[in-house]
RNA sequence: GUGGCUGUAGCUUAGCGGCAAAGCACCGCUCUGUGGCAGCGGGGAUCAUGGGUUCGAAUCCCAUCAGCCACCCCA
């Protein structure tokens, strides 16, 4: 868990703007979920033997008995609300999107938080390819809009109850004489969840991998109809992606499409520029002391390790046509997809992009001096924001000395001081920071000569 | 869930069984209504939390929590 500081705000509301602008404009509205609900909802929802309902589920018993747990993600809470309040009856497809914490108890790392937000979308009811096509390509719109370069989206299809049984025998097959040279946890996937021993990254397994049937062979037609046609769509809007016919979701209630997004690789240009520098403020060092030589050299040897950042999934997602019906509602195809918000702004960081500062930043500083000099302050203040000028203060302090202090640290280009003197006469200094040139200027004209010199 | 590393003042760290330190930051004074520089002074730490070993624990041991790295998995 983490604090999200003053200094970090700016790519969340940057993110939070542009994703929520591209939402409405495709026709989502938003909803807000509860951030607690009853445990078996996540276990039906999610499938009783996924990692994330076995192990990762924060759950709890209340003293009423209910079992509950923190949200492990957002599409089994959005799923609920849409037939907990009727939403069958509303013209489909229903599009909604929502925002928030969910929580994962796994051991954290660098962009795997215990505590995270997601930003989910959900389009209920439609079938066609045309909404795959269409949700994958908000997503890069999004992921675009935010700043996010370098975007592809890995895409597969694991078909739908109609042919995955068959492909699933099949893998049985070609695995039956591997069996003894795969690990002991795929030996226990093929029993509980055979698609998963194509994601391991044991050697032996990744071999065993290499020449296993692939799922795309097996699609009925009606699947193969449907994949076809996602990608063709996707051709068609020029979103660049790759089929990668190992790509398995961990989550039980996918059918059909299923993607995710990473990154491609960094320019290699900027890894080695990175890298020397490291190298020249090692050797710069050196000098200090020559009996550590063994540790400089580890120190040039740990930044060839630690470049190489795993591409992790920012956005993922895919269809599930009987998740639906699975929670007791009518059979309803549905799609959807979530971002991990800081996953983005981990990768916003480390591309090093530009995003606007949403911050206002205060150019002006008031100073007060004496009680009546602190009265008439508070009500030039209230002038000030009343026309959207912002304005730091710190009435609490008495001293001028640190009340320009202050205003220096905070970059100030003007203060104005307010004095006894001054509060008598109905006027305030203004005075500029970088000079020192301090004009005295009737009250009722400060706001005006405020706005016209922060114009220029 | 597995293996490894870390947690001392707001920050960066030193101390590694015997009085909790330094730099930066913060507050104040020198300078009584004028910032940046300098000098001097001050406040601030249940040494992550809870147990244990010990005459004595920040230091050694165990557990928990949080973070980092590699897995597993996922967003």
């Amino acid at each position: 868990m983490h604090d999200i500081l003053p200094d970090k705000q700016h790519y969340w509301k940057h993110i939070q703007k542009k994703s929520s602008q591209i939402l409405e404009d495709y026709g989502f509205d938003k909803i807000d979920l509860p951030i607690v609900e009853n445990t078996g909802l996540f276990v039906r929802a999610v499938g009783e033997a996924t990692d994330v309902v076995e192990k990762e589920m924060y759950s709890f018993k209340t003293k009423g008995g209910d079992e509950l747990s923190l949200r492990p993600e957002l599409t089994a809470n959005t799923l609920r609300a849409y037939l907990e309040h009727g939403m069958q009856v509303m013209p489909h497809p229903v599009r909604l999107w929502s925002y928030g914490p969910v929580f994962r108890h796994d051991n954290p790392q660098a962009g795997r938080y215990r505590q995270f937000h997601q930003l989910n979308v959900e389009s209920i009811g439609d079938q066609d390819a045309v909404v795959d096509a269409e949700m994958i390509f908000m997503a890069h719109k999004v992921l675009e809009a935010i700043g996010l370069k370098r975007m592809i989206v890995k895409i597969n299809s694991i078909g739908d109850d109609s042919c995955r049984p068959q492909y699933i025998k099949a893998l049985k097959d070609h695995y039956r004489n591997k069996v003894k040279k795969i690990c002991n946890k795929c030996k226990d996937r093929l029993k509980t969840n055979p698609l998963r021993v194509l994601d391991c990254v044991e050697a032996n397994c990744v071999d065993a991998a290499k020449d296993a049937p692939q799922m795309v062979d097996y699609l009925d037609s009606d699947c193969k109809k449907h994949f076809k046609s996602v990608l063709e769509f996707l051709d068609e809007v020029g979103v660049p992606y790759l089929l990668d016919p190992h790509l398995v979701r961990g989550l039980d209630y996918y059918t059909k499409t299923v993607f995710e997004f990473v990154q491609e690789e960094e320019e290699k240009k900027e890894e080695e520029q990175q890298q020397k520098e490291i190298k020249e403020e090692v050797v710069a060092e050196e000098g200090e002391g020559k009996a550590e030589g063994d540790a400089v050299k580890e120190k040039v040897d740990e930044p060839e390790e630690k470049q190489k950042h795993p591409q992790l999934a920012v956005i993922s997602g895919g269809r599930y046509d009987k998740l639906v019906a699975l929670l007791g509602g009518p059979a309803t195809p549905a799609i959807g997809w979530a971002m991990g918000v800081e996953r983005a702004v981990m990768l916003l960081e480390r591309n090093k992009a530009n995003i606007p500062d949403y911050k206002t930043n205060p150019k002006i500083f008031l100073a007060q001096l004496s009680e009546m000099g602190r009265r008439k302050g508070l009500v030039l203040f209230e002038e000030m924001r009343k026309s959207s000028i912002p304005v730091k203060t710190s009435f609490g302090r008495d001293s001028i000395k640190s009340q320009l202090r202050i205003a220096d640290r905070l970059g100030s280009l003007y203060t104005l001081i307010i004095g006894q003197k001054e509060a008598l006469e109905g006027t305030v200094i203004l005075r500029e920071m970088s000079t020192g040139v301090q004009e005295t200027i009737p009250m009722e004209k400060i706001v005006d000569t405020v706005k016209k010199r922060l114009k220029k």
